[in-house]
DNA sequence: ATGAATTATATCGTGCACGATATAAGCGAG
DNA sequence: CTCGCTTATATCGTGCACGATATAATTCAT
């Protein structure tokens, strides 16, 4: 199990795995949501806002590990399917307010069952689950702080 | 700790929380390969030709969990910049082979610093990052295994 | 109070990433 | 041997994703 001069090293290796694995769930998501006409950025965003409407634009990007410049089309491509409403806030006109519409919350209740697809689709057990979770959020500190 | 209705349940945050790893990482990264002027998705290609040199698309597609579509434009790319070749096999007229040119071979040694620099920026122990790397190979077995 | 710095989004150009489709080489049954 | 089937890449259109830059609102020092 020692490392052969050719073979990389760990870290490249779960660099490697996580994008990956990115590739995968993306394609597994675009089955269940496909249909629905959403991406999986677009669904995740929304995601956000089931948990807390009326948010602005830095504060999702935040959430997402994104770029303004990523998430400013994306919302505009929601709201052009009348998915969320964008508004200047009235305290300060710089920001812009994200917010549901009814066809947008209404989506909601079958978000629910494409999330008991997936988990099934993993094939992980809770506490599988949970450690990577852990693990992940660890890595994302780490290397959002050493990027200071 | 338990599950409020508006908490989104474990699957949706671990999809969530690679999604987000991935762009930590890959910003990371960029910090690092910008200046040679390459991507990650580049330089994880590279990476698998200097494990083994001369393989067809189809091959680095499947290993990068990748569409031949995105590998195509992106092996050009490599091409235009002097670092791979492509050609088309002799045996079989259809495959083209890609190949590792002088200067792709030579950037091998200063990938071993990028190297160095990824994995201290974790912040991740060796146990931590085996355990992360088993359960993301799980985790996409099942997926695709469930795309069938 | 006014000009400079800061903050919040938006725009632009390049490169990934996908599915649908096209092309062209090999292969198989008759 | 040839017509149809599969296989390997390539092309096309849409949508992320980024950094660099722009614009416009707020704030802060004077």
């Amino acid at each position: 199990m020692t490392d052969s001069p050719t073979q990389p090293k760990t870290d490249e290796m779960f660099c490697h795995a996580v994008y990956t694995s990115w590739h995968v769930i993306n394609r597994a998501y675009k089955r269940h949501l496909g249909p629905l006409g959403l991406t999986y950025p677009q669904y995740i965003t929304l995601t956000l806002l089931w948990q807390r409407d009326r948010r602005n634009v830095s504060e999702l990007a935040n959430a997402l590990s994104m770029e303004t410049s990523t998430l400013t089309p994306l919302l505009k491509r929601l709201e052009a399917d009348g998915l969320v409403d964008r508004t200047r806030s009235k305290e300060d006109e710089r920001q812009v307010v994200v917010s549901l519409t009814g066809a947008g919350s209404a989506l909601r209740s079958v978000a629910h069952e494409i999330t008991a697809c997936m988990i099934a689709d993993t094939g992980l057990d809770e506490p599988d689950l949970d450690r990577l979770l852990n693990t992940l959020e660890k890595l994302k500190a780490g290397m959002s702080q050493a990027g200071s």
